[in-house]
DNA sequence: AAAATTGTTCGTATTTTTGCGAACTAAAAC
DNA sequence: GTTTTAGTTCGCAAAAATACGAACAATTTT
């Protein structure tokens, strides 16, 4: 029974994954890395969905830790978290540079 | 209501996504990478779950284009799918260039 | 032919995700 | 102080993900 559980940086790298595993999420992101300032009408505004559902994928975007906001009464202002999203760049960089596929070596 | 809907490049970007979007997924992944040939009970032998999990687990990945199944019987061969991981890999890095975080100007 | 090996699929149960409208909260504007 | 504005949270429903054991399929071995 040796079975591995899987590692912390594994579970990290899970984690922003699967933030970003809905297109919506990824839209959002996007979103805020082009413009400076995002609040949640703006973001709102760019999405076929009920500001409801735009909340709660900003929720889940920020429990994952890519982004926080920062409440602007009666606004709430959304940004990347630097700190974290450096830290998925960094993790999925990593992660794809595990397998050079350009090679023949990797998978038959 | 000019809500635009999501690209095609963001839903793949988000497909691959959710498939690493678990850990035991990722595992699989980096397993695969680290080797050439893998056969399903090598890879099982490394997980704490079920046989029958372990095989939907790669039934996701493979349905996300990320692997790729050959039969050899009575053994199943698994391997990456290196166009697919290529794009993937291409996906991610620009995503992830396009918010230099390490500049001041993205989120204040 | 029978038995063993190697995985997949089926059926089921539990949990999580996704999405919406309605109700709610908090500050701003009037 | 009442009303607007801007978002969040609640409650619900439907769908998808996760996990397992049992049954199944296909080839190899005996």
């Amino acid at each position: 029974m040796n079975k591995q559980k899987y590692t912390d940086r594994q579970m990290r790298l899970a984690g922003y994954a699967k933030a970003l595993g809905n297109p919506i999420r990824v839209a959002i992101m996007e979103f805020l890395a082009q413009r400076d300032t995002c609040f949640f009408g703006e973001i709102h505004e760019q999405l076929p969905i009920a500001k409801a559902t735009a909340s709660q994928h900003l929720t889940a975007l920020k429990n994952a830790g890519l982004i926080q906001g920062e409440i602007m009464p009666p606004k709430v202002k959304y940004c990347i978290n630097r700190e974290n999203w450096n830290e998925a760049k960094q993790l999925f960089g990593t992660f794809f540079s595990q397998c050079e596929c350009h090679k023949k070596s990797c998978c038959s």
